[in-house]
DNA sequence: CATTTTTGTGCGTTATAACGTACGATATGA
DNA sequence: TCATATCGTACGTTATAACGCACAAAAATG
């Protein structure tokens, strides 16, 4: 079950808390309120806490609830697949995740490539920041100039490209994709 | 702020995701594998759920674990209020979106110069692109040594803060808000 | 209406989370 | 060396989370 994963999670997570401040059993019983045979067992897994005792433990280290679901592992993983290109390089600055809806890459494009993208789905919103050379980018029926240190914002679900003018151009894409966790009534 | 008021929280979302799907106690159980008189208990705020069986309920709405524990949906639109301090320059890359739930800044951090900041609201989700020198960066109750080209992620609803080591440091900062009007009815 | 189905809650039992304490291990000091 | 902490784990007890079943009220069906 996933749930198993799930509390060996929280025992890594209770473990590196522990450690990186130095905190014994006995002191961190006493800093969160609860006992120290229970902290024990859970950082060996023995045991799959109540959200109070959770709470209690996040609030004696003085950190978030949420920190305790980091890496929590979720489907449907909307990844972009870029072809392979020598002139176009794609690193992966972060990659998508469910809880920020958002990905960013830094994209170098060399000697003058243009890169075509098809329409994303609606609701997708891609932001554009140029750290390096000067990038010519299409969208709205247009190209327009952008210089190093600016930024540009729009709707990706209409036909866009991107090309560099000089040599070289590097620049930071942001993708957010919109929200469709909305509830719906199944009839 | 205490678990008496997480428990109230898990309570009202629960409530609110099965009759936003119309789904009964029975159907609930069988969909998330929790028996439909714990579900009961939880929805009236009788019982603590385990993190295990919260981890059913969330499989079983197909909804992330982390929904259950985000606040509640707060008009206010997110706007990062920064003191004026030759020591820290902000530049505001993408002001706040409610489309995006994001906002981007690129700080600039001078002569060992360190910020403090209070944490925010719950899921709010940080993201930290080291542009320029070394930052040292502190959440979780240590201190983490960032190099150029570095990055992070983390929970901002903690302690957190930001110090310059060199005589100059830069970094992109990425701030996604969670979505409330998600499985949310404020009314 | 009466009857069947559905929905939520109460009850008794079991599983286990949580506690307090005691014990063996590894240090640290006189 | 013996003593004295300190640390993590093991054990017995208590509190409660979780289950299955039965029941009463409401809805739906005839």
């Amino acid at each position: 079950m996933k749930s198993k994963a799930f509390v060996l999670q929280i025992s890594q997570r209770l473990k590196m808390l522990r450690s990186n401040r130095g905190w014994s059993l006995d002191a961190t019983a006493k800093k969160t309120g609860v006992s120290k045979a229970m902290l024990g067992q859970i950082e060996r897994g023995e045991s799959s806490p109540t959200i109070g005792t959770l709470w209690k433990i996040a609030s004696g280290f003085e950190t978030s609830f949420s920190s305790f679901l980091l890496g929590r592992a979720e489907k449907k993983e909307p990844s972009v697949a870029f072809p392979h290109d020598p002139l176009m390089q794609i690193q992966t600055i972060f990659p998508y995740s469910s809880d920020t809806r958002m990905e960013v890459f830094e994209i170098t494009l060399c000697c003058d490539h243009e890169q075509q993208s098809s329409p994303h789905q609606p609701g997708v919103i891609e932001h554009v920041i140029v750290q390096e050379g000067t990038l010519e980018f299409y969208f709205d029926g247009i190209w327009h100039a952008l210089e190093q240190g600016d930024k540009t914002r729009f709707f990706a679900d209409q036909p866009h490209a991107y090309k560099a003018i000089g040599a070289k151009a590097v620049f930071q894409n942001i993708i957010i994709y919109p929200c469709n966790n909305c509830d719906f009534r199944t009839e």
